[in-house]
DNA sequence: TAATAATTATGAGTGTACTCATTTATGAAA
DNA sequence: TTTCATAAATGAGTACACTCATAATTATTA
């Protein structure tokens, strides 16, 4: 029999406690990086001092350096879906305003990092990418993808045998890309003219759902 | 003693010459490496020893490895524009077609290079890429959303003023760009999915423009 | 506890894109 | 031709992301 331990909580062993605080120092050292000299101009090595370990180390958390990138990335998604979900008012509002409120927040969550998102994020979705289309990457833009869907069935329940039913995610997917190119290299007040752009394309996408065909 | 001077005509120098005839060879040698091994698993060594120079001259001729993609590019950009500029029947049909034939014969010029423009193409176009946004890359990119703006105003000559007329270019660039995404991923016979999918979106995207306004 | 197994950390090593001081080729002037 | 300046070619060198054999650490078994 094992030597089972306290009754309480499931305490965690020294590795698993080590494991997690270094993946944490590794990431938090990473966004600062990132977010200080950019992602290209980031080298592991110096990400490996600053969380203060060897640099080979690095590589027994994450596969590349852009799997890094894809972390925060991770977290950005989650962070906007949860936001979404969570907010009591959108819930029985125009599915426009969902996806409003969904790219909002995703964009607020980037702001501050800016800088590297247009090398990380945007390299992350090349096609023939590691990161971009397989493992992780894919599962999280499911999960994205997965939930818009849900949104839309949820505020146009009958129109899903629509033409645009079964590729209206992937477009939505391929317009959020659009939208964040624009918004990187939106140099207005606010970044107001993105938001109106996005304000009027949304209307009008919801629009053309709802006559569910072109 | 170097007899000979054959000089006849807009006499090259032996110089010009020889740059013209490496910068080919580069470039054929480039083109034939990504094709057989990808873009990434071309190394720029190999393509020097095809083209018969030491590894350092291939960066006298382009800055980096992307620069030769984007060599290729430009050939196909400018070989989509001129096959619509020349189409006799296209002059007077309808913007939608004119747009239609464009990307189909992008498309088609892309086909045989599937496996490094996921690689090449997308990774020259993110937006913190020197190559996706300074020097050759933004002429590149203004020649073409140049002719998408003529083709445009050729058809719609009153829209102008329309709340899409100074961004309609952009947005087919993204729309392009989203085209292109899907296309690399589309499975069908014969890419019949994307062609559909240009089909219905461009005839839907006109009718917008048509109107003037979201 | 001691011995053994499993996991993780380490940093020198590898292959790559790109640089640069040096050498070589070309063209013009004398 | 000879001399010299300028352009171009060269390949060893550099910095980087990532690998891997080995050492160190933690867990398990006796």
């Amino acid at each position: 029999m094992k030597a089972s331990k306290r009754s309480s909580a499931p305490v965690k062993g020294r590795r698993a406690q080590n494991r997690e605080a270094i993946r944490k120092r590794i990431v938090k050292a990473a966004l600062a990086l990132f977010q200080e000299k950019g992602f290209d101009s980031t080298t592991t090595k110096a990400i490996a001092r600053r969380a203060r370990i060897a640099e080979g180390t690095v590589f027994n958390y994450f596969e590349t350096k852009e799997d890094i990138a894809l972390h925060f990335f991770e977290l950005e998604v989650d962070h906007a879906i949860a936001v979404v979900r969570k907010n009591a008012r959108l819930r029985h509002a125009p599915l426009e305003e969902k996806l409003f409120v969904l790219i909002e927040t995703q964009l607020d969550f980037l702001k501050p990092h800016q800088r590297f998102i247009g090398a990380a994020f945007i390299q992350a979705l090349r096609p023939t990418s590691k990161l971009g289309f397989s493992g992780q990457a894919i599962a999280l833009r499911n999960r994205y993808v997965s939930f818009v869907q849900e949104l839309i069935e949820e505020s146009l329940p009958r129109q899903t045998s629509g033409i645009f039913a079964w590729f209206a995610p992937l477009v939505f997917w391929i317009y959020y890309l659009g939208i964040l190119l624009y918004w990187l290299n939106d140099d207005s007040e606010g970044k107001q003219n993105t938001l109106a752009l996005l304000d009027r394309s949304l209307k009008f996408g919801v629009m053309l759902l709802k006559k569910g065909e072109i």
